[in-house]
This record gives structure tokens, sequence and C-alpha cells, in this order.
RNA sequence: CGGGACGUGGCGCAGCCUGGUAGCGCACGCGCUUUGGGAGCGCGGGGUCGUCAGUUCGAAUCUGACCGUCCCGACCA
């Protein structure tokens, strides 16, 4: 292919408003264009690179027995009314022009439930995966980093149907086994990791992390290798301060001292033996305040006080924490609150053991030596952010915590979507069970961009073989040089090759920039030499030094060094 | 949703404070020269200055509203 003919919409610049590198380079080298804020073409080159990347997980899909096919995007608000999603907020939501009401589908659970009550009667239909590559629309609060987070989005999702737990099991394992293999073939870093179930409900899950800067997320690992989580589920053994005797609790005057900071240093105390409250309200219709107490130099993660609480909160105000506790913000304790004054009282387990230093719930008063159990209860949940350097619970392994960005994951649903729309089979007995579901997403669109993340120099992106837009760059200078170009074109082409010669009338350094730019793995340069000592020279983008081959080797060696 | 920034040819920017006929670089078209790391000279085309309203003799510039985009905090492939 003459790349004279191709739209290589290359920029010298980067976009203005670009921040990650993955969006930079991709504007840039003319992959992707922006419609709107979260919105995004993909441009020839960058359709190439996508078109392979989904080859790989469909070929990953195919060998474990998994059927593709096609789900639509506009479903009836209906369905989803019967899994209770039609409220989640990110649901875009239309009419037709009777005034039906429908939604873009976030996701296909509701849907392939709806196909396995409609299509599966026995056990003997059981197991079944299906998958497809399929538009997902999400209403997202802040699309963000160009590919990373848009509101339309290519999924790949699969779903399997089992009869019981062990089937579900056995399926979310093979899963897990094709996902490490894509991830492999497309050349990724990646880390799999144990994670929250959010809103897709189920028993376990885990995600797949591509480590990189411009990621949202958060994973502690542990240096062995034998612990990796989100930080959103993530546990840790946190370091014990020397508590001393136990002593019975004594108030101690600590005038305008209202943070943990200024607690320690005015009593001379380490912080750990501190206790900090953190006051909120449920945004529900029950009302009512809710204390959830962590040691004082620990955060509450918030995703781990929404699971606690069972649903969404806000802090709560001074006004309220007057009127609960009887005192001002900053001297608040579980001891000594009104009964029923509370709505829950949650216990991060680390305060289990030991005596702090704690609120008096007396403006300008802290207690000494509060013990629960002796002191106060309350109901004892992990809620506190696990922190870089803490060990591990099994092994003892020191923490990190990495950036990353979730390129995929797998979900053990259980039977929620099948008892909400009643997808059954019958055993050997003749007695109907509920399907049990799993399912398991890829966003493509994303994985390319966490490999761009991690694939790149100062110059351009560097693909791996598996996902770049074409195999084999040919910059010709010269007349003669383009004649042989095309020679060689036509014999790679021939063994498979997808092969760009690039016959454009620009000097041969913007060419080379524009090759290094777009990220072809191999560079090939026929010059002067090609006719002054019958060579030619050959170049891996990110890799060694050029090496000048023979014209007679040029296309054996070509076809050697893309194929390893 | 809270906070911040920006909107001027295709891209990157200046001009705005201090109102007076819209500019630079790149890109683009034509001609000549040039060809192993973002070439040179010459000529040329292209902009309702995000939108609407207001102030003014006069608005890219001042005021207001709206729209759009990006970034930082709560959500997910």
């Amino acid at each position: 292919m003459r790349a004279s003919r191709l739209l290589l919409p290359t920029l010298r610049d980067d976009p203005a408003d670009a921040v990650a590198a993955s969006h930079k380079l991709l504007v840039r080298a003319g992959y992707v264009r922006q419609v709107g804020s979260g919105l995004w073409s993909f441009m020839p080159l960058g359709f190439r690179t996508l078109t392979r990347t989904m080859q790989v997980i469909r070929e990953e899909m195919d060998a474990i027995g998994c059927q593709e096919l096609l789900m639509p995007i506009m479903h009836p608000e209906e369905l989803w009314r019967q899994t209770g999603r039609n409220m989640i907020p990110e649901l875009f939501k239309l009419q037709d022009r009777k005034g039906s009401e429908l939604v873009l589908a976030m996701t296909h659970e509701e849907t392939v439930a709806l196909h396995a009550a409609g299509e599966i009667r026995s056990y003997r239909d059981l197991p079944q995966c299906w998958y497809q590559f399929q538009t997902k629309a999400r209403d997202e609060p802040r699309p963000q980093g160009g590919l990373l987070r848009t509101r339309e989005f290519i999924m790949k999702d699969a779903y399997s149907l089992d009869r019981d737990e062990a089937g579900l099991q056995a399926s979310y394992a093979a899963q897990a086994g094709a996902y490490r293999r894509i991830f492999d073939r497309l050349g990724l870093q990646y880390y799999e990791v144990d994670s929250d179930v959010g809103m897709m409900g189920g028993s376990a899950a885990m995600e797949y992390m591509a480590p990189s800067p411009a990621g949202e997320d958060r994973i502690a690992l542990s240096e062995d290798g034998s612990y990796s989580a989100n930080v959103e589920l993530a546990v840790s053994r946190a370091t014990l301060p020397d508590f001393g005797p136990s002593e019975p609790t004594h108030e101690i005057e600590t005038p305008g001292i209202t943070t943990i900071d200024q607690l320690a240093e005015f009593v001379g105390r380490d912080p750990r033996l501190t206790m900090k409250a953190v006051i909120v309200v449920p945004e529900d219709e029950q009302g009512g305040v809710v204390l959830a107490l962590v040691r004082g130099d620990h955060r509450v993660h918030d995703l781990k006080l929404t699971r606690a609480i069972g649903g969404p909160f806000r802090p709560a105000t001074p006004e309220e924490i007057r009127n609960v506790f009887g005192a001002e913000p900053g001297s608040i304790g579980a001891v000594g609150v009104r009964e029923g004054a509370l709505r829950d009282l949650i216990v991060d387990p680390v305060l289990e053991h030991g005596g702090y230093l704690a609120g008096a719930n007396r403006t300008g008063w802290h207690l000494h030596g509060v013990e629960y159990g002796r002191d106060f209860t309350g109901r004892l949940v992990d809620i506190r952010h696990v922190e870089a350097g803490e060990l591990s619970v099994e092994t003892g392994s020191p923490l990190r915590i990495e950036s990353a960005i979730e390129v995929g994951n797998i979900f053990q649903l259980g039977t929620r979507y099948a008892d909400a729309l009643g997808a059954t089979y019958l055993d050997e007995n003749s007695v109907e069970q509920s399907i049990w579901m799993g399912s398991y997403g890829i966003g493509p669109a994303r994985t390319v961009a966490a490999i761009a993340e991690q694939c790149h120099d100062e110059k351009g992106l560097i693909w791996p073989a598996s996902v770049a837009p074409y195999d084999v760059w040919i910059t010709p200078i010269g007349e003669a040089a383009l004649a042989f170009a095309d020679t060689l074109d036509r014999e790679l082409s021939s063994a498979g090759l997808a092969v760009v010669v690039d016959d454009r009338d620009l000097s041969p350094g913007v060419r080379f920039a524009d090759a290094d730019l777009i990220g072809v793995p191999l560079r090939v340069t026929i010059g002067k030499r090609l006719e002054k000592d019958g060579v030619i020279s050959i170049k891996r983008r990110g890799g060694a030094d050029e090496v000048d081959v023979p014209v007679e080797d040029a296309a054996e060696a070509l076809l050697a060094f893309s194929g390893s």
C-alpha cells in the first residue's frame, strides 16, 4: 500500500487539551479524532489497531468455546426495571416517537438473562458461553484522558451460563486463562487483582490492570507477588504501636484541639494511639447519622464505607454533629453517645485491641484509654484505606501501591440476573433450578490506549507486532528506490505482511519522523546505497541500530524479523 | 455534582489589561531548487474571533447569559 493513498493526518504539536501520553500520541499520530466529550472516531490507522486487538480477543474467546453473537444497543427500559438497574445514573435514557421508554445498553447482563430464559430449557443445554463486540453507552460524570474514559465504547462482553456454582467457577477460571493469554499476546504489562463487584453485584470479581501513571485506579501489590488487589477492597496488616498497660478511661482537657495531628502533638503520643471519628449521613430516606471509627493515622476508604453502610453517604454537617453528640466536631468519640442516637456504629477491626485516645463528646476534652468491648462496641468492618509499606495479611510481604488502567474484568454473578428474569432450567430430577451467570468484559479501545501508555518513547508509539496497524514501513528515497520498494511490498504482502511504502513527496526527515510517530514495528529505508552497494537498511522501532541487508536477502530478512 | 481553566483559519499560539478595518509559526495550493532525520526562495488561498444579548460612533477586546472543551475531587471496559 502506498502512503500517498492513505489518510495519515499526523500532527507536529501535541493537542492542547491532552494530558495523558496515549491521548497525545494517538491524536498526533492520526489514529483517533474527537467528536465530542468522551466521543471518539477511530480513523483508518486507529481502526486497524483496534481491529487487530479485537481479533486477538476473538481468537482466545473462540478457543475456550465461547460463541460470538450480537445483541442490540437499544433496549426497552422495562428490561432494566426487572433488575432494578434502570436507576443507575450512568444509564442513558430516551423515548421513541410513541413515547415508549428506551435505554442505551451500558452492559448486557439483562439481555443475556432474557435469552437464557427464552432458550435454555434443560441441564443438557448447559454450560453455555456467549460473547459479542458491542457498543456500550454510559453517561459518565467525567469523560477523561482521551480513550481512557469515554461515554461510548466498544466492549467485548462475554457471559457464561452454568447449572451451579461449581460450573460457574469453572467458566470463570476458563475466562481468567483466556484473559491472561489475551493480554500476553497484546504485549501489555498487567496485574490480575481482586476487585469490588460494583454495580454488577455478585460474589467474586477480578480486574486486569495495566500499570500506568495515567491510570485512575490504585492497586495494592505485595513485593513477593502473592497478593494483589484494588485498594477498594485491599486489606493489610497495620503496624502496631506499643499500647502499654490497660488503664481505666479518664478525661483530659484538650483546649482547642480538633485534629489528630494536634492531639498527638499536644499529649506527646504516637498518632497510632489515637482514634478518629468520621460522621456521615446515608443518602437515603431512612435518615440518621453513622459514626465510623478508624485509627488516628488511618484514612477511611469511601467505597469500603459505602459498602459497609449499604449505599452512598455524605459528610455530616457541624449542626448535625452537635445535635447528635452534643459536642463540636473534633471532639467526637464512641463513648457516652446517647442511646439510640446513632443509626450505625462502624469500627475498623484495627481498633479491636488496645487502648486509645479518643473524642470525649465534650468540647475541648478527650478520653484516655478507650478500649473496644470494655468502653464501647460497634460493628467491626474493615473500612480503612491500605497504605504503602503495610504488610500483606498472608505472607507479611510489604505492599506497594501503583496506578493502573482497568482494561478488563471478570465477575461471578451468581443467580441474581437469572432470578430477576426467570432464567431457569430443569435438572435430572425435573426440578426447576436457577442458571448461574458470570460476565467478563474487556475494553478494546481502552486496551489500545493502555498499550500506547506503556509502549512509546519521545518520538512516538512503539506497537507490539500483534496490534500494529502495519507490519513494515518502507521509506524509499529516490526513483529507483521507489521501484524496489514496490517490489518488496508485493513480496511481503503476498507472504501476509501489511506494508506501507511511504511514497509521499516529503523530505526524508519528515517521513522518518512520521514513521516513528506512527510506531510501525519494522522500518525499511531504501536510499542511495541500493545502487551503490546493493543494500537496504532495516530498523526495528524502539530497538537496536539499523542493519544493512543485501537486496536479495531483504524479503527473507524482514519475514524473519516480523516472525520473531 | 463541587472547584479551576480555556474557546481567535486544519494544528499550535499572540492580540484582549489600555475598544479604532485580525496577526505569527506549522500545515495547505502553484512555480523553481532540494532529497538518509521535521529543506530553501517566491507567489497565493483560507478566519461570522464559540453563540446570543447589552454598553459604545465603533467590540476579538468591556458586561451578562448560554453553549462547548479540558483539568482536579465522588463512579467504571
